[in-house]
RNA sequence: GGGCGGAUAGCUCAGCGGUAGAGCGUCGCCCUUACAAGGCGAGGGUCACAGGUUCGAAACCUGUUCCGCCCA
């Protein structure tokens, strides 16, 4: 396999074209239409062929073909079918808006067979993009079995439902008040209806009471339909009005006489006056009303929303301007008496936003209830689930209280619906509706001509329909027999109700049984600030820009700024990975193009790893065992253990849906724990001569890489192929899509192998910590000396010192038990060894006091937390043994660090090491060897080292105690059992502490009343400290940190040493064995919460030691 | 008006009783031949506010304030 040497940086356009027509010839995607595999079936959600895809779609898309590609591979029969919704009004309306622009006409002016061929002409254009798009996304659809809406198959379907649920009584025809948009001119569902809460008024008018001179004054939000008042309604039981009820009102302006009614259910009496005008033509409650009273229903508005014969002068004017007259009017009649603001909710059209009008007219409808039982007992008994599961409540809630549907349309795109009428003004059955599958000949009555229904359907009529007829219904097909119920509906949330609910209801009813199994609804893509992406705003974004870069002038105004040289070609396998990224189970999604460019940059990496790989392989070929018997090194069998456990939870991800995990744990691992650490362990067997070590990383790399580039492939198809087939490897396929799926290898977790290499990640860090904190160059090599009090630790170290060596740039390791320290040193402690890297010369040892001084106050921190907890007697008593073995284990481990950080930082103190300078290091014991430490220079210390100031007067201990004893409160009785257990081991523990930490203690003692081993640790610390040559650590007192909110000096106590990147490797490498150890190297900050919530007797030491001013001095003091 | 989410690092978000985390951005040192679209290291938090429960609360309960979304 002689490739080329690939490029080095990953270039996706050429590479994402290539690959689509390959796999298209060879009709990977393709399902079979029955098959011995288990089947796994998406209908994609079909987008509008109003245009291009946006983002949403470019999600939509991703998640599906992820899972798609992932079934595949795991060796289903998986159909993923494609197509297009026609979309009624949203299209009818940009080809009436083109067909505007572009000839200056009107739909009206083509009429409407012409206006529909231009509709098709417009879907077959964009129809065709849109399948485009696909492609570029990389999208394994099954075009052979791509349907639209309005094809002659789904007509078919669509006739046969109409048809059939006519004839069972679900669907009717009747004159009842629907959502009317007076620009669209048609009738809307509720659904296609928005209310936006917006400010309003709300008007007080006079209505003279009939034969009285009392008046009733209305409130209204609108006066221009009192023209088509039927009736004022108060409440029956207002005792204001309760006595006219049953007489009548004189109609202003229109001097119709109307009823005054008690209705309960209309009429709020606290709201207004308490009187309100019933317009039942034109108001939704008003309309109940006037079923209810059986009042006369006036229409004033035409379909346009101006007023009609019936508003007597006022006819012909728009409805606002209506409004205003009226209330002129009013004015002038002496009946209008104020106007006052008003918070109200109005409807607007969905696709145009006009303020939508009630409006009484004969349309079409679904009786809904008789569906809505059955999709409700399908989702409560767990036939179909949705995920994320909150939305099962929503789709409870509207189902439960769901209306008829309104399903006529006043347009011309779409189905036309299947009803007939004879127009023979003599017939009979005039305009009783004849409903067929096909158009009838004649009037089954008289014979006459019939006119078909100029009205159309819902479109969302026929999408309810996709999931079967799309597989053929109403025929028997196979597809439909292996397919159905389809596997998964995945689409945004806000088409719960529009589509998921309406093909629960269908597909229910026709199929008798759900459409799919479950239901995962993606939150919506918004723009980096979390705005919704709209043209006015300027903010959209286009996925083929993402994809395919764009120049400056093709963008919209938001990212003209962004990228003023024009968009960059991020590449389809970036955006994907990216959208997978951001799926976050239930929350919108900001797409950042800076997120986009992070996650292009991952494929450049897995790029550039790949070619590393290939680069180093040799002629080296992998057959179906490569892993098999080799004599694998630590890093080998360390690398394949960490992929082994990728594998399963990459596995574990995806089977709940959670993209997000799944994404990120497999860019954890290529770059965290692949690039980082293994492929730099490979270096040396690579590079070296060992023949076997040699092969066996080759092995491991190749295994490897063919396995991440298999769990990627659903992500990032394209790269993934791209590198797959460099692979020197015997494939069980010809292209990475249909390969498969890889499971995780038994015994090829590695528990010991994770285990001996936690302890040698942690070296290299503690290493790397110290080198960069000192800022040294990557090319200074050093020496570094290890020291454990565990053997075993100290055999690992030894034993994989190659590792060490290269990947910490050291020269020389000594590794051995503890004992004296190298001079001049900067160290770095872990809860199970000490690492000292000897600096003098190289770095400014002030800046290595500091960073122990911040070390130590860290652990410092820390240890005050524990401890604190620990001295409640109650968390002893209380809480589970093993989180108090933990805090006590902690305590130990810390106070050990500790004092050996201090230790560290008296050695290299400028005023202590003079004696021990001078020592001969073999004569000090030091175990370094001479040769390691001389190439460094060991040049006398800088002249411009400060000497610490003098430390404030000597503080007499003994006489602090003695103040702080008096005040202290002494807890009668004996100690609970578990508390003096506690103490014990506490005692055992900090044996070897600091005069500061044994100040610290005999405080904590004292506030238990443990007045001996207070006053023995504190003598102990002055004894000690008395004896230091240097003076200690400044005492950081633990009542100043308990009291201190925050902003101590050392703020933050966990030393995030790992860099982020490192996580992977942290949790995993070091998760094991060592894994309480290398997380003990961690730190933490004192809880507030512990602070705040502290019991009586801890306040009370509190103060105590508050009072105490030893420790503040002391600390002031020495701070400088 | 009813319901559902959300408020955690500069930004975007995980975590949902036991040591505050990630990505991006920021800062420092490095062009170390897989990768500068890179490597190594560092800094960065009153977990919205107020009560409560608990030995212990970012997490559980109650209330408040904001911000989304859905329904009427």
């Amino acid at each position: 396999m002689s490739e080329q040497e690939p490029s080095k940086s990953y270039d996706p356009t050429e590479v994402e074209r290539r690959w689509y027509p390959i796999w298209m010839e060879r009709q990977y995607f393709r399902a079979e239409p029955s098959s011995a595999r288990p089947p796994f079936c998406i209908v994609l959600p079909p987008p509008n062929v109003t245009g291009s895809l946006h983002l949403g779609h470019a999600l939509t898309a991703t998640i599906q073909d992820l899972l798609c590609r992932w079934k595949r591979m795991s060796g289903y029969n998986v159909l993923w079918l494609p197509g297009t919704d026609h979309a009624g009004i949203a299209t009818q309306m940009v080809v009436e808006r083109e067909l505007k622009k572009t000839e200056g006409k009107t739909r009206h002016d083509l009429g409407r067979q012409a206006f529909l061929q231009k509709v098709w002409e417009w879907k077959e254009k964009y129809g065709a993009r849109i399948g485009e798009q696909h492609k570029v996304l990389g999208a394994s659809l099954d075009w052979s079995r791509e349907r639209f809406t309005m094809d002659e198959a789904s007509s078919a379907a669509v006739r046969e439902v109409f048809v059939r649920l006519h004839e069972e009584g679900l669907i009717y025809r009747d004159q009842k008040l629907i959502n009317w948009c007076p620009s669209c001119r048609t009738a809307l569902s509720d659904l296609e209806v928005e209310h936006e809460e917006k400010d309003g008024s709300l008007w007080h008018i006079h209505y003279p009471v009939t034969g009285s001179d009392r008046k009733l004054t209305v409130a209204t939000t609108r006066p221009e339909t009192m023209l088509g008042d039927t009736a004022v309604a108060v409440h029956p039981e207002d005792e204001r009005y309760k006595d006219l009820i049953g007489r009548t009102v004189t109609l202003p302006l229109v001097n119709r006489e109307i009823p005054i009614i008690g209705d309960a259910e209309l009429v709020n009496p606290e709201f207004g006056t308490g009187v309100v005008k019933v317009t039942p033509a034109h108001d939704f409650n008003d309309y109940q009303t006037g079923l209810r009273h059986k009042l006369p229903m006036i229409n004033i508005f035409d379909d346009a929303a101006r007023l009609n014969e019936h508003a007597g002068r006022f006819a012909g004017l728009d409805r606002f301007e209506a409004r205003r007259q009226v209330i002129e009017a009013l004015k002038e009649q002496g009946l209008f008496e104020k106007e006052e603001p008003h918070k109200l909710s109005i409807g607007g059209c969905q696709r145009c936003g006009t303020v939508v009008e009630p409006r009484l007219s004969p349309q079409w409808f679904v009786k809904i209830d008789p569906l809505a039982k059955p999709a409700i007992e399908a989702v409560e008994s767990g036939k179909t689930r949705f995920i994320p599961e909150t939305w099962t409540n929503v789709y409870f809630h509207w189902m439960r209280n769901i209306h008829d549907w309104c399903i006529s349309r006043q347009l011309w795109w779409g189905h036309q619906i299947p009803a007939w009428y004879c127009r023979n003004p003599d017939c009979a059955r005039k305009d009783q509706p004849i409903v067929a599958r096909e158009a009838p000949a004649a009037c089954p009555h008289c014979g006459k001509g019939l006119e078909q229904d100029e009205d159309v359907l819902d479109t969302w009529f026929s999408s309810a329909l996709w999931p079967f007829s799309t597989l053929g219904w109403p025929r028997d097909t196979p597809e439909l027999r292996t397919f159905y119920p389809t596997s998964v509906m995945e689409t945004g949330h806000d088409i719960i109700f529009f589509w998921v609910a309406r093909m629960m209801m269908m597909g229910l009813h026709f199929m008798k049984d759900v459409p799919f199994r479950t239901v995962y609804l993606h939150a919506m893509v918004r723009d980096e600030k979390g705005e919704k992406m709209s043209k006015v705003k300027g903010n959209v974004i286009d996925p083929l820009d993402v994809v395919r870069g764009a120049p400056k002038e093709s963008l919209p105004p938001a990212l003209k700024n962004k990228f003023p040289q024009g968009m960059p070609a991020f590449g389809a396998d970036a955006l994907r990975f990216t959208l997978a990224a951001l799926t976050q189970q239930g929350r919108d999604i900001k797409l950042s193009l800076d997120r986009v460019a992070g996650y292009k940059a991952f494929v450049n990496k897995l790029w550039n790893a790949s070619r590393f790989v290939l680069m180093n392989l040799g002629d080296f070929r992998a057959d179906g065992t490569f892993i098999k018997g080799r004599p694998l090194s630590l890093a080998d069998r360390w690398i394949l253990s960490r992929l082994n456990r990728v594998i399963s939870s990459t596995q574990e991800a995806l089977e709940g849906f959670c993209f997000s995990d799944a994404a990120n744990g497999l860019y954890q691992f290529l770059w965290y724990e692949l690039c980082d650490w293994y492929i730099e362990l490979s270096k040396q067997a690579l590079y070296g001569d060992d023949a076997e070590a040699k092969t066996a990383a080759r092995a491991t790399l190749v295994f490897t890489l063919d396995h991440v580039l298999r769990l990627l492939h659903p992500f990032m198809p394209f790269v993934t192929e791209e590198l797959w087939q460099k692979l020197p490897i015997d494939r069980d396929a010809d292209s990475i899509m249909i390969a498969q799926w890889p499971v995780p290898v038994r015994g090829l977790t590695d528990d010991a192998a994770e285990a001996e290499m936690a302890p040698v990640i942690a070296a290299i860090e503690g290493i790397r910590t110290i080198r960069g904190e000192s800022n040294l160059p990557p090319q200074a090599r050093v020496s570094a000396v290890i020291q454990s009090a565990d053997p075993a630790l100290c055999e690992t170290l030894r034993r994989w010192e190659h590792y060490l060596r290269p990947l910490a740039g050291l020269k020389g390791l000594t590794v051995g038990e503890p004992g004296p320290k190298p001079p001049q040193a900067a160290a770095h402690i872990t809860a199970s060894m000490e690492i000292y890297v000897p600096l003098a010369g190289l770095i400014d040892l002030d800046e290595e006091r500091k960073r122990l001084q911040k070390e130590i106050a860290r652990a410092e921190q820390e240890l005050a937390s524990i401890s604190r907890r620990l001295e409640s007697p109650a968390f002893v008593a209380k809480a589970p043994s093993e989180v108090v073995e933990k805090d006590r284990a902690r305590v130990a481990e810390l106070g050990a660090k500790k004092a050996k950080l201090e230790e560290n930082l008296k050695r290299i103190a400028p005023e202590a090491p003079m004696s021990q300078q001078s020592n001969d290091p073999q004569q000090s014991g030091t175990p370094t060897p001479k040769d390691e430490i001389d190439g460094l220079v060991m040049a006398p210390e800088k002249a411009s080292v400060k000497v610490a100031p003098p430390a404030d007067g000597p503080v007499n201990l003994g006489e602090e105690l003695a103040e702080d004893l008096a005040q202290v409160k002494v807890p009668p009785g004996g100690m609970d059992p578990q508390v003096r257990d506690a103490l014990d081991k506490l005692r055992e523990g900090t044996r070897d502490l600091s005069p500061k930490d044994r100040y610290d203690l005999g405080v904590a003692y004292m506030s238990m009343g443990l007045v001996d081993d207070a006053v023995r640790e504190i003598a102990a610390a002055k004894e000690d400290e008395a004896g230091a040559s240097a003076p200690p650590k400044p005492a950081r007192s633990t009542a100043k940190k308990v009291g201190a909110k925050k902003k101590g000096p050392a703020k933050k106590a966990a030393p995030k040493k790992t860099s982020a990147k490192k996580a992977g490797t942290k949790k995993t490498g070091a998760k094991r064995s060592a894994s309480s150890k290398a997380k003990a190297s961690k730190g933490s900050r004192a809880k507030k919460g512990g602070a705040q919530k502290a019991s009586g007797a801890r306040a009370a030491a509190r103060r105590t030691t508050k009072s105490t001013k030893p420790a503040k001095k002391a600390s002031r003091g020495r701070r400088k």
